[in-house]
DNA sequence: GCACCCCTGCGTAACCCATC
DNA sequence: GATGGGTTACGCAGGGGTGC
C-alpha cells in the first residue's frame, strides 16, 4: 500500500480504518491499494479520502467507523453527494450487509477482508469473513445520547435558543434542565459550539453536526418514540383530515412529497401520538407491522418553522432528512439529497 | 429460565453564583 | 436582598450480566 500524499489531521482514528481495509484488500486480492489524498476538498464538501485500486480509476472514500443498517442511508448520502465513483469503507461488514451492499451495487472494503469491487477491469466479492478482534464497545458522549439528540434538533432547528437560558432550552427541547448542561459540555468539547459571551454562543461545523445527529437519531433517539405501524385502506387520507388540531406532524415521504414535489408517498409517517385515538375513530387503522401509517411520538415542544408548506403541519425539515436517509431508499436518498440542499444548506 | 445485582441514563431539585 | 440562571448531587428506572 502507497500513500502519496496525506493530511491527517485529527482524522486519524478513520484513517487507521482505511488503511486496515486496503492492507486487508491487499491481503486478500493480491492486488495494489494506494491512498491519492485524504480530506480531499472538493466543492460538494469534504471527502474522508480518494484512493486509487488496482490501478484502476480514483475513487472518493468515505469511512464509517460502524456501519448499521440503520446508517447505510446515510453513509449513501454522503457518498453520492460527491457525484463521482465512491468507495465505502468501514472496519466490519457482516455477510446480510455485504449482501445489500452488493445489491445496491455500492463498491465497499472493510478491515477483515471482506470487499465488493466492481469496475469494467474487474469484479471482486470477498465476504464471510471474520473481524480480527470483536468491535471494542464505544462510549456514546451524552450529546448524542436520546435527551442529548432532542437537544441539539432543538438548537439546530432553533439557532436563536443557542442564546436562550437553559430552562428555556430544557423547556423547548422536553428534556431535564441538567441535561442541557451535560449537552453543551460535550458540543464545546466536540468543536460544535463555541461560546462567544458568558451566556450564549453559536453553533460551529453545523454542516457535520447535522450529520453526526442523522447518524445518531435512528439508532438512538427514534426506537424510544415507540414507533408503531397500521394499515389504512384509504390512502391520501392525511390530506384532508385536519392533523394541525391533533398536535400530529406529517414527516418522512408525505413531508418530503410536499417540500419537493418529487415523491408519491407510499407510507405515512405521523409524530405526535397523543389524540391518536381520535384520528383512529375517522381512518380505521389496523395494526400491521409492514402497513402504510407510521405513528411515532413527538419529541420537541417549539413551533417548527412552516418551511414553505401551507395547510399542512409538517415537521422540521432536519427530521424530514434523517427519516428519509434511514430508510436507505434510491429514490427517498434521492429527495433527501434535495431536502438538504433547500432548506439546511 | 429466573432472580438478583450492578451499571448507566436521565430527571429532579437543592445549592451556588451573578446581576440588578 | 431578590431574582434569574447554571451546576451538580442524588435517586429512580430500566436494561444487561451473572449465578443458580
Amino acid at each position: 500500500m502507497d500513500i502519496v500524499k496525506t493530511d491527517i489531521g485529527n482524522n486519524t482514528k478513520r484513517i487507521q480504518v482505511l488503511r486496515e481495509a486496503l492492507r486487508a484488500f491487499e491481503a486478500t486480492t493480491a492486488r495494489p491499494a494506494t491512498i491519492i489524498a485524504t480530506e480531499l476538498r472538493l466543492p460538494q464538501g469534504v471527502a474522508d479520502a480518494e484512493v486509487q485500486l488496482d490501478e484502476g480509476r480514483r475513487l472518493i472514500v468515505e469511512i464509517k467507523h460502524t456501519l448499521k443498517p440503520t446508517t447505510l442511508g446515510h453513509a449513501l448520502a454522503q457518498l453520492q453527494r460527491f457525484g463521482r465513483p465512491g468507495l465505502l469503507v468501514t472496519r466490519y461488514v457482516a455477510p446480510p450487509m455485504a449482501e445489500r451492499l452488493k445489491q445496491l451495487d455500492v463498491p465497499f472494503l472493510d478491515a477483515a477482508g471482506n470487499a465488493y469491487v466492481r469496475t469494467p477491469r474487474m469484479l471482486i466479492y470477498v465476504t464471510g469473513r471474520k473481524p480480527k478482534q470483536p468491535a471494542p464497545t464505544e462510549h456514546t458522549v451524552r450529546a448524542f445520547r436520546p435527551t442529548g439528540l432532542k437537544v441539539i434538533f432543538a438548537i439546530l432547528c432553533v439557532p436563536e435558543l443557542t442564546e436562550a437560558p437553559y430552562r428555556k432550552i430544557a423547556e423547548e427541547a422536553g428534556v431535564a434542565l441538567g441535561t442541557v448542561g451535560w449537552t453543551f459540555y460535550d458540543l464545546k468539547h466536540l468543536g460544535y459550539f463555541r461560546p462567544t459571551r458568558p451566556k450564549g454562543g453559536i453553533i460551529e461545523k453545523r454542516d457535520q453536526l447535522i450529520n453526526a445527529w442523522v447518524e445518531a437519531y435512528p439508532q438512538q433517539l427514534r426506537p424510544r418514540l415507540r414507533p408503531r405501524r397500521f394499515r389504512v385502506k384509504e390512502v391520501d387520507w392525511w390530506k384532508t383530515e385536519d392533523l394541525t388540531q391533533l398536535d400530529m406532524w406529517l414527516g418522512q415521504e408525505p413531508a418530503a412529497a410536499l417540500l419537493t414535489r418529487h415523491l408519491r408517498p407510499e407510507i405515512i409517517t405521523i409524530y405526535g401520538d397523543t389524540h391518536f385515538e381520535t384520528l383512529a375513530r375517522k381512518i380505521h387503522p389496523i395494526k400491521d407491522d409492514h402497513g402504510n401509517l407510521e405513528v411515532l411520538q413527538k419529541f420537541w415542544n417549539f413551533k417548527p418553522a412552516a418551511a414553505g408548506v401551507k395547510d399542512y403541519p409538517v415537521v422540521p425539515p432536519l427530521l424530514i432528512y434523517a427519516d428519509l436517509v434511514a430508510t436507505g431508499d434510491a429514490r427517498n436518498l434521492e429527495t433527501a439529497k434535495m431536502i438538504r440542499e433547500r432548506f439546511l444548506a
